[in-house]
DNA sequence: TAATAAATCTAGAAACATTCTAAAATGTGA
DNA sequence: TCACATTTTAGAATGTTTCTAGATTTATTA
């Protein structure tokens, strides 16, 4: 555990965005100034790799990160831009049935409009 | 609709893999060999904002584009390295109810072992 | 058919996110 | 402290996708 590694996780775990590499490293420069994007991008793997952090990638094909490893939907609200979470209880037994398969980590991504901005309009 | 257009489409259908758009590039070259890269790249986004194909993304990031626009699941066969479609009945309410949102599109990747490596092993 | 306009195509340059490389810095154990 | 392994840094390299400018094709009208 770096300092480099932990500014990372700390700019993770601050909030409940879902930052790009990009955004992760301007964060983490606000707290090492030095910090390179090689290092970013070494760590991002690294705690993926250690189940700590989940990347997740958009419809457009950018990665974003997650501060929680643990499968989960993200809901893209076309309206305002947001990427929320949620979780479908025995979603994996489902998906087994449905695909014939054994699942090992599945990604739901849904394109629609959050209840947010749904009852704006 | 031109001939370029068409080579393409030609090779979307030709099987039911999930080409990469430099596959589809490569593979249209062989109808039409001096179709250019940009056109591949335009007339898949034209396809795609038409509803003809969809284009899926994998984890890696990587495109890859499926000949059909229905919305259904993918699995990434960890063994074969194979993708399969499937669809869940009833999806879109049990998303919705789980989301709290109205879906427009969904997509659903799953990680795991496919029912013929399964068998294999 | 000829002239014109609009759309599409081509080739290569540019942009972007990510990975690689080699050297410098840091941490660890004897 | 010394040697060694790991990590970081900065910038170059890579791979995919988009942009650009000019050429080609298609459609339209006379």
């Amino acid at each position: 555990m770096t300092r480099q590694r932990a500014a990372i996780l700390q700019v993770l775990r601050s909030d409940k965005c879902h930052h790009t590499a990009e955004e992760i490293f301007d964060l983490a420069k606000e707290i090492l100034p030095t910090i390179s994007r090689a290092t970013v991008y070494n760590n991002l793997k690294a705690l993926e790799d250690e189940m700590l952090i989940r990347r997740i990638v958009t419809e457009e094909g950018g990665a974003r990160y997650d501060s929680s490893y643990i499968p989960h939907g993200h809901l893209f609200c076309s309206e305002c831009g947001g990427i929320f979470d949620f979780t479908i209880p025995e979603f994996h037994k489902a998906i087994e049935g449905a695909a014939d398969c054994v699942v090992d980590s599945y990604e739901l991504k849904i394109r629609g409009v959050c209840s947010a901005c749904r009852k704006n309009a």
